[in-house]
DNA sequence: ACTATTTATTTGCAGTATCAAATAGTTTCA
DNA sequence: TGAAACTATTTGATACTGCAAATAAATAGT
């Protein structure tokens, strides 16, 4: 075991500098960063179901039904009974959330800009797409959980 | 802002499903994310102060202190005063510790085997060596902290 | 129509994380 | 040598997370 090499060390330790390299400027706007990344996910990808949300944004459903509490009591996003299906509750942006959103966007955007100076535009998109190709090759853990099993 | 290209989405999204995937192991061992993050440290790194392993494990300090808190109480680490200097603690891991590694470590190696069975060897080493100079890129923020201030 | 099952979300609770302040030890240098 | 500045780690307070159980609504089978 060679830390390393190790992909999940590798990935961990990434994600953990992004989330401390990000977290100034979400302060600044009032925001953590689980809010931070449901207010993006909402921004781009338009309102959603809660599940949906937590499948996007990697929060566990629990702990994002809180956050929207949070975001909620902000004025950030509302909930809205689903339409079709008021077992769900759609998801929507406030403008006050699409405002927020728009201050710190610049920021998250120079951030990686400003990380990936180094790389050519095939590298990045390499690693874009290994990246892309690891999360799917790990599905919802298909391949791994039958050979643990067996 | 494309959300499927977005690297901290990408990273953030990867890490947490090697997390949700490595966990039944671990609860099996009765560790959880991050002792086992300490663990692995010090099976490979060796015995080492615990400002070094917050840096290695990318576990902020004063969680860290706690972490080892429940190490301690499970006896899987040991801290032990700073021979030169007793401001610091070296911590160590105990043969129980050492077994409880070595006992979740296959799990942990065939988890990134089989996630990665569809790369290439050059794929691989493209993507570790990609991941780590954007580790370093990021730095501890030099270049994006001087422009965010600027 | 009626109970059983399934799906979407929330809540109770116990554990975990983080900031800032506190503690404890070390170095510097007049 | 001793007070000021610095470094390593812990602790207090508070917020956040996640499992499992609970709620609420939809669907299926009879």
């Amino acid at each position: 075991m060679e830390l390393s090499t190790y992909l999940p060390y590798l990935v961990n330790r990434l994600g953990q500098r992004f989330v401390s390299e990000i977290t100034p400027a979400l302060n600044k706007a009032g925001v953590n960063i689980q809010s931070w990344r449901v207010l993006i996910a909402l921004y781009q990808g338009g309102k959603q179901t809660v599940g949906d949300l937590s499948e996007l944004t990697s929060i566990n459903f629990s702990t994002l039904s809180r956050v929207l509490d949070r975001m909620e009591d902000k004025n950030l996003a509302r909930r809205q009974r689903g339409a079709n299906d008021a077992r769900s509750f759609t998801v929507i942006l406030t403008s006050k959330g699409k405002t927020v959103t728009e201050k710190i966007l610049p920021y998250a955007k120079d951030l990686e800009v400003l990380a990936t100076s180094d790389f050519t535009e095939a590298e990045l998109n390499k690693l874009r797409e290994l990246l892309s190709k690891l999360y799917i090759g790990l599905g919802s853990g298909n391949k791994v959980k039958e050979r643990m099993a067996g």
